[in-house]
Order: C-alpha cells, then structure tokens, then sequence
DNA sequence: CCCGGACTCCACCCATGGGTCCAGGTGCGA
DNA sequence: TCGCACCTGGACCCATGGGTGGAGTCCGGG
C-alpha cells in the first residue's frame, strides 16, 4: 500500500477552517512536526480550491462548515480534479449525514474535534499514505449505518420461477412496460404476458404494483 | 481523543496468525520500531486469548483465518472481556462480509496484507489511540454499504405535492389499487385518480410501476 | 422414443389504469 | 371579499394490464 521508503519529503498540508482561531494554532502546531509542512491555509472551500490549484498539495484538513463553499462540496471538486489530495475532515459534527457525505465526496479521514495533536498527525501521515483513519465514534456509526442494510434479506421468491421470468421480474421491477420488456428481451408481448402470468402464479403476486415491490424486495431491480 | 502526552511507554502488541511464514517477520519488523514492543505471538485465537490473558496488551494484530478460532470470534471475545485492548486485523481478504463482521466484532482497523510496513504501525498506534484506520478500499466498501441503506437517500419528491397526494402515493406504493385507496381514504375512485393524474404531473411519475418504486425510494412505503 | 419443462406465440375478453376536461365546495390569507 | 390552493367528484376515451385457452419449438432425461 505504501513504499517501504517514507518520509522522504514532509507532507504539504493545507489547512481550511473558517475560524481564524481555529485555523491559525491549527496551521502553527503542525508545523511543529518536522515531516509536516503547512503551505497554505483556507477560510472556505473556494480558497481551498484555488490553494491546491497554487501549488503541489499532499493533504487537505477540511472543516466542513464554512461559508461560500462547505467542505463537502470543496472535498468533491477536490477529488474531481486532483485526486492525488487526500482530504481529511476535521469538524465538531459527526451526525450520519456529514460522515456519510464527507466520506462520499471523497474524504479519507474523519476526525472530531476533540482529537489530540498526534491523532491529528496519524491522520495525516495516514491519508498521505492511502489509508483513511476515523474517530472511533465515526467508525462506530459508519458501521452502524452500513450494518442497518438488510444487504441480504432478499424476499425469497419461490426458487421454482424460470431464469426468462426472473428476467421478466427484473424488468418490472425496473418499472417498464410489457412493450419494453418485450423489446428488451427480443420476444412478443404476448410472450411477456404469459411469463407475467405464470410469474404471478407462482409467486403469488397479484398485480404489477405488487411484482414491483416483490423485485424490490428481492433485490432484482 | 488522546493525552498530549504521548510515547511514553512501548506499545505492547501481540500478533497472531497460523502462518509462521508470516508471523514471525512480522512480528520482527515491528519490534524494529522503539515504540512497539511486541510482547507474544499466537497461531490461533485461543492462543491471542490466553496471551492477553497472561499480560497487560495495547494492541492485537489479528488474522481472520486461523484454525481453531477465528479471528472475528477472537476479537469479539477480546472486546468484550478486554475492552481496553485494541484490535487491528490485517488479512488478505477485504469482503464485505469479513469487513462487517470484524468490525461488528469490535476491530478498530482492519488492514490488507499488502500494507507496509508503516501503514501496519501506523495502524497500530492509531488503534492504541482510539482511532481506526482502515485500508482505503476497506474504507470504500464499508461506504458502500453503509450508503445503500435507506436511512437517508429520500429520492427527493417535489415539495408542492399536497397532504393527500402523498396519501395517495404511499397507498399505491402499498400495492392498492384504485378503488382499495378510495375505500381506505374515504373518498370516490375518481378523486384517487385526479389525486393521481396530479401527483404523477408534479413528480414527473410515469405510471403506477414507477410510482411504486418512487414511493418506496422516498421512504414512504 | 416419448414425456415434460421451458420458452415462444396467438386470439380473445374485460378490468384497470391513465389522461382530459370540467366543476362544486371549503378554508385561508391578501 | 376575492382569489387561490386543495380536495372532491363526474364523464368520457382508449391504452395497458391481467386472465384463459390453445399451440408450436427445443431440449434433456427416463
């Protein structure tokens, strides 16, 4: 995942923060570190954007409330048009939608506030490295949120339906039309109807809306 | 997150893995660094049991495929008679059902096996600060996951459909027909259908098969 | 070799759905 | 008071869906 050779140059961090009071000590005790360089620091996502623009950028810490452009939206871009940036968000709120969207556009981090220096510094070091480090309290609700999904809890329909109708499900899950399905499959309408049919027979759905749900269920659509 | 203090003493690792071939260099390399002192190795998980048992252990670093118990159960056991110990597994397989289970079980990071040497002690020491670290397609498996679930991804209806419209919809994405919804809203199969013709206008609804899946999308059924 | 299952298709029927146009009643805020 | 949004309802039309019965092909197994 990483060369066996490290820190050979130090990291060139930009630190974006709205808060001047934030910001400054911020920028100043990563500096401290001898492999940490802070080349630039931000107040809102378009003065990150315009800093990684500037100049070769290793590591992004990115609050996520800022004014003009949030974090979130500034970690998109960001890993739109330099995906070599790691992005490590650093922010008091660790609601499941800031996480999950953070991390969707792109975030490798995500740490609160009440992180210490060197936890700040492994995230870092972390994210420079392709690794991606979270709050235990982050890792705990990601978790959460990804074990909520039934991911397998597949409405078991009857297994004696043919593969041509569980094709023919699909496609109603899909919501299309029997003139569609039938186009898409390369056979009449006719023919879809009698698959619908013996379909419904089997599987004892009464209608289309009721197949829809069904292919929903079962994770066909 | 953690002290400003930090380093003071050696973190006390245990590494287990059935294989020696990966075990023992393993365990070498990381007794390289100062501040690992990797006190005990196990070849299985009744091995990591009674070595931490045996000791006062930071971290764990642990296979999943070990004989005898695996390295999901062991670390469930550890959490939850050692909560204060961390557990960092690092295996070759990254699925999703390893992911989730070794996490549910209370890893705090979970590395492949092409990681270097720095990433694993980075691990390591992040994990003994109550970080998690994880690889980065780890990181995007387990967002991808956590992203399909229907917590939060409300497929945005417009907002001008009226109280009774969405009614209606969450009736049709039950599966009823026309007339079920009249009977059960109390009103005639001709205003349904007007609430209908309305509803799919605003949302851009094709029929009643798209109109399932929209109101199951939104949350509503 | 024949049987049965799967897939294909047709014809016919009628219930339901979907679209259009219109219109009365109610309640609320300008 | 007027307008407006909302809910309500009716009439009409035609496309689509759903059900029935029948029939042909192909293919694999008994």
């Amino acid at each position: 995942m990483s060369e066996p050779t490290e820190n050979q140059q130090p990291l060139r961090v930009v630190v974006a923060d709205d808060q001047a009071a934030v910001r400054e000590p911020l920028a100043a005790m990563l500096g401290l570190s001898p492999d940490i360089d802070v080349v630039a620091a931000a107040a809102d996502g378009h003065e990150v954007l315009t800093a990684v623009a500037a100049r070769p950028v290793d590591v992004v810490l990115m609050d996520l409330r800022m004014p003009r452009m949030d974090g979130t939206e500034a970690t998109r871009r960001l890993t739109e048009e330099h995906p070599e940036v790691a992005v490590v968000v650093l922010t008091t709120f660790a609601d499941d939608d800031s996480i999950l969207s953070a991390l969707s556009a792109g975030a490798r981090g995500y740490l609160t506030k009440n992180s210490g220096r060197q936890d700040i510094i492994r995230a870092i070091r972390a994210a420079a490295a392709g690794q991606s480090v979270l709050d235990r309290e982050v890792q705990n609700r990601l978790l959460a949120t990804a074990r909520a999904t039934p991911s397998a809890p597949k409405d078991p329909l009857p297994r004696d339906i043919t593969p041509r109708e569980r094709e023919v499900l699909t496609l109603i899950g899909q919501g299309l039309p029997n003139r569609a399905i039938a186009e898409r499959l390369f056979i009449s309408e006719a023919t879809v109807k009698t698959h619908i049919n013996n379909l419904f027979a089997k599987a004892a759905i009464r209608d289309r809306a009721d197949a829809v749900r069904r292919a929903i269920a079962a994770g066909l659509a």
